[in-house]
RNA sequence: GCCGCCUUAGCUCAGUCGGUAGAGCGUUUCACUCGUAAUGAAAAGGUCGUCGGUUCGAUUCCGACAGGCGGCUCCA
């Protein structure tokens, strides 16, 4: 045997050839794959001359991907054990999981998972072997012959070449890669064959290398992603490296269970959603409309110091507005149906623009007024598919935080510029302070869903590219995803347990300024008719959305500006409550919204209570503390304080909401 | 919109193999006046989502619709 040199976490070796990967980490049992020159291979992999060699650890991102794919693999097996009738699709790994795709003729009820999921263990425990084998595209039609969604995907690579597999069906590539086929068999000990499957792998040795997972769901999903194909009965489950790991990752979910904003809504009494009204359409409690207000108020006066203009239009409008602006052929099925009056047809609006757009052209503009920035809190109605609407971050009427800026071609740059750093500013001051953005461009083969001409488009992608970059934070190109009127960037914020919301937009449009649309112009300093750009942004994105988005990211335990009730002031008996009162009043007078627990309750479950509702502070007062003129301080962590005197408490308070900071 | 599941008191949920229903919390009342996350007692509160069907009888079985939940598709 001649030896062969291969290089292995940047150390040059020396290994007989026909050596495997498994055998350079033999000592390391949580080694469950290998990346070879960059790409990931088996550990059976057999090494080759000149081979860069690095190990992949189960818990590294690359390595719970191949977990989670193998657990896949299992399930899947699992599944046509006892479903034999069970057709495959695909079965990626996803975020915290991964997911198989079956067609059966009975969608699965809970009791099925349980029983899949024992089969499941079965086989992990069986420690049946993954074993590649590499196919011709003819081989792998004649075996997988019963597979009718592996042979689609087999066409669609062939027809695909050397092209990537992302356009064709999102998860697709973990089946069909971009080279040659090939086949995982799992064998059990006597080598027999258990189970096999297209797929690119690569996977763990063997399955009893899965050590947690679990089933989580099933739901239906469209093959390929398309709403025309049929759809699959989609099975979603769970693996990590270790018990521990997915025992912290079901109490991740709990966690976001518990900070759920439909549930805070209620137990909070913030806001609720009436059948009687219709469906995603909520009203806001007193308490809810606090919280509103508090944040409408910041934020028109935030808008009013950056140089914008408040408006009022109405949230209905004749129906021909919306064709003039482009709306209703591109953007039809989002608006609610006509409604009648007079014969002639009315709209509620779904988006503000066309209205600003009439307050612009209302009376002829000179470039001295430029950039023109008008704002308003408008309500718009969509029409949104049912099984779309959730709580309060998918309704179906909701106030949008709206602004447009009509500017100069020349000063389109420095107001994008100016709205990104105000956006971001605004979020900062509602405590989202990790962002990325995302820059959504024009599906350029679908032209026909986008207007304006190929160059117009360029320059203002380009233009809101640039100012991306410049802020220094992570860009995600998003193609498709522009509106049919111009690209967009929207800033996706990360709450407190690390999921992303799309809040702010910031679009830049030379669409409706056109003469086909609402034809707007301005008097140049030359006397000429110039044709402004309008830039359309919202900060929150709508404000039920952000509200949902806070209530979850502070788990309903608002700063102290923003909460319903700022201060609960607690007797420890009944004679202290006029005490209370006293200091209640002072604090109303500087603007605290503050209340007394005069209940007949003892002083315990007032606490309790006051915890319960997140009250940011607690002012307890006792004999003790009438004599003294003090109180005791109390804030919801518990954390307490005895003795505080009155003008020092109220002080603490006053500053704590005028900061805006969190307690 | 599509698939599956769900809908019983203000909230969270039991229950009725078809004979008009219960608990805890909350609410109200009474007693207790209490020092850092639940004092005790009593009472009120439900045409069992809506409408149809089957049945002597439906909250229970069947169907349609509405609403909700989990996904898919879509989206601020």
């Amino acid at each position: 045997m001649s030896d062969i040199q291969i290089t292995v976490v940047d150390e040059s070796r020396s290994v007989e050839a026909g050596t495997k990967a498994w055998q350079l980490f033999a000592d390391a049992p949580d080694v469950i794959a290998a990346r070879v020159a960059g790409a990931l291979k088996d550990l059976a992999y057999e090494l080759a001359d000149g081979d860069v060699v690095e190990p992949v650890a189960i818990d590294s991102k690359d390595g719970r991907d191949i977990l989670r794919h193998s657990t896949a693999h299992v399930m899947a097996q699992a599944v046509q054990e006892l479903f034999p009738q069970a057709k495959l699709g695909i079965g990626p790994p996803i975020t915290d999981g991964f997911y198989y795709d079956f067609d059966v003729p009975e969608p699965f009820v809970p009791e099925d998972l349980v029983k899949i999921e024992s089969r499941m263990r079965k086989i992990v425990k069986e420690g049946q072997k993954f074993d590649r084998r590499e196919v011709s595209d003819d081989a792998a039609r004649a075996e997988l012959a019963d597979e009718p969604y592996k042979l689609e995907l087999i066409g669609l690579k062939s027809t695909a070449g050397t092209q990537p597999m992302d356009g064709v069906a999102e998860g697709a590539s973990v089946e069909v890669g971009e080279g040659g086929l090939t086949i995982y068999d799992n064998l059990k000990r006597d080598g027999s064959v258990a189970w096999g499957d297209l797929c690119r792998g690569p996977h763990l040795p063997t399955t009893k290398r899965i050590p947690a997972f679990k089933l989580m769901r099933s739901a239906a999903a469209y093959w390929r992603g398309d709403e025309k194909n049929k759809q699959l009965q989609r099975i979603y489950g769970t693996a990590w490296e270790s018990k521990e790991a997915l025992d912290e990752h079901l109490h991740r979910i709990e966690e976001a269970q518990r900070r759920d904003h439909r549930r805070l809504g209620t137990e909070l009494d913030l806001f609720s959603f009436p059948d009687e009204i219709g469906s995603g359409l909520p009203v806001f409690h007193p308490k809810g409309g606090v919280i509103k207000r508090e944040m409408e108020d910041y934020v028109r006066a935030r808008h009013i110091e950056e140089g914008f203009e408040y408006v009022g239009t109405p949230h209905i409008s004749r129906e021909e507005l919306f064709y003039t602006s482009g709306h209703l052929p591109y953007y039809g099925e989002g608006m609610f149906p006509a409604l009648d009056l007079d014969g002639q047809p009315y709209r509620l609006k779904a988006m503000n623009c066309p209205m600003h757009n009439l307050i612009f052209r209302s009376r002829q503009r000179s470039y001295r007024e430029l950039p023109l920035r008008l704002f308003e809190f408008g309500h718009v109605y969509r029409n949104e598919k049912s099984g779309v609407i959730h709580g309060l971050t998918r309704v179906r009427g909701f106030a949008q935080d709206d602004s447009h800026s009509y500017v100069t071609p020349e000063q389109a740059p420095d107001e994008i510029r100016h709205l990104l750093n105000f956006v971001l500013s605004l979020l900062r001051d509602f405590g989202m302070d990790d962002f990325y953005l995302e820059l959504s461009t024009r599906d350029d083969s679908k032209p026909d869903k986008f207007i304006g001409s190929d160059d117009d488009w360029a320059v203002a992608t380009k233009v809101l590219e640039d100012v991306c970059l410049e802020t220094g934070l992570e860009l995600v190109p998003d193609p498709g995803g522009a509106a049919y009127y111009g690209p967009k960037v929207s800033v996706q914020a990360r709450d407190a347990i690390g999921r992303t919301w799309q809040m702010s937009t910031i679009q830049y449009d030379f669409n409706m300024p056109s003469a086909e649309r609402f034809d707007l112009e301005y008097v140049a300093a030359d006397g000429s008719r110039q044709k402004p750009v309008m830039i359309h942004s919202a900060k929150f994105g709508s404000i039920e959305r952000f509200m949902g988005v806070l209530v979850e990211h502070y788990a309903g335990a608002f700063p102290p500006w923003l909460a319903p009730v700022q201060v609960v002031g607690i007797p420890v008996a009944e004679r202290h409550a006029d005490y209370l009162y006293e200091l209640a009043k002072r604090l109303k007078a500087l603007g605290v919204r503050v209340e007394v627990d005069d209940s007949d309750e003892r002083m315990q479950k007032k606490i309790r209570n006051a915890q319960l509702q997140k009250v940011p502070f607690m002012l307890i007062a006792g004999d003790n503390d009438v004599e003294g003129d003090a109180v005791s301080f109390r804030y919801r962590s518990g954390e307490q304080e005895n003795g505080v005197p009155v003008e020092d408490a109220v002080a603490r308070i006053v500053e704590a909401i005028g900061s805006r900071v969190q307690v």
